[in-house]
DNA sequence: CCAGACGTTGTT
DNA sequence: GTCTGG
DNA sequence: CCAGACGTTGTT
DNA sequence: GTCTGG
């Protein structure tokens, strides 16, 4: 669940909506924010008292990995085991986040193919998902601060649509 | 012990 | 069918 | 998540 | 870095 979504309020709407004070972030609307992509989250700052709208890649590149790797999909973390999973625990324990979004888009799957819907709040205001940040230094010094939305079970309003698979 | 994975979804 | 890139 | 590629050689 | 499978 959640393979992609919008962002499209502008960084002053986040500040207030989020209580977030710094909003020197170069953001511009996003319709269709695809894994692999800068996206724009809500974290704490390193005094652990403030947050500050921040520029991540969707995709979270643990700290001990050599690099992104495209082969495994770290946009999502399952909620029940995301404390334990080596990719996450280390993110789950110190580097928690808000993902800001618009809508979130679920592709529901018919015999005539597939349906996308846009999934979004009646008001229509932003809201937020869950999500985990990890920085990320490579041998040459390049630096990537990535991220990964946490996704549950679908509920009675989204199951209709689209299911969150069951795992052994 | 070392080598290799480390993740999720969809589809059959 | 399955992987890669976005 | 979807869309698009999926291969190798030789030449510029 | 840390766990799993062999």
């Amino acid at each position: 669940m959640c393979g992609r979504f919008a962002q499209f309020a502008d960084p002053g709407t986040l500040a207030d909506h989020f209580g977030v004070e710094t909003t020197a972030v170069g953001a511009r609307p996003r319709y269709n924010v695809a894994p692999t992509q800068p996206m724009i989250a809500v974290r704490l700052v390193d005094d652990q008292q403030h947050r500050e709208l921040v520029q991540l890649r969707w995709g979270l590149v643990p700290f001990w990995s050599k690099g992104p790797d495209n082969r495994y999909s770290m946009i999502n973390a399952r909620a029940e085991t995301v404390a334990s999973k080596p990719a996450y625990r280390a993110a789950f324990a110190q580097r928690r986040c808000l993902i800001p979004a618009d809508a979130f888009y679920e592709w529901q799957a018919g015999k005539d193919g597939k349906q996308p819907y846009a999934i979004r709040r009646k008001d229509q205001a932003p809201f937020a998902m869950a999500g985990l940040w990890e920085h990320w230094q490579g041998n040459d010094g390049s630096v990537i601060d990535s991220c990964t939305i946490i996704v549950t079970e679908a509920n009675a309003l989204l199951r209709p649509i689209h299911e969150r698979p069951l795992r052994p």
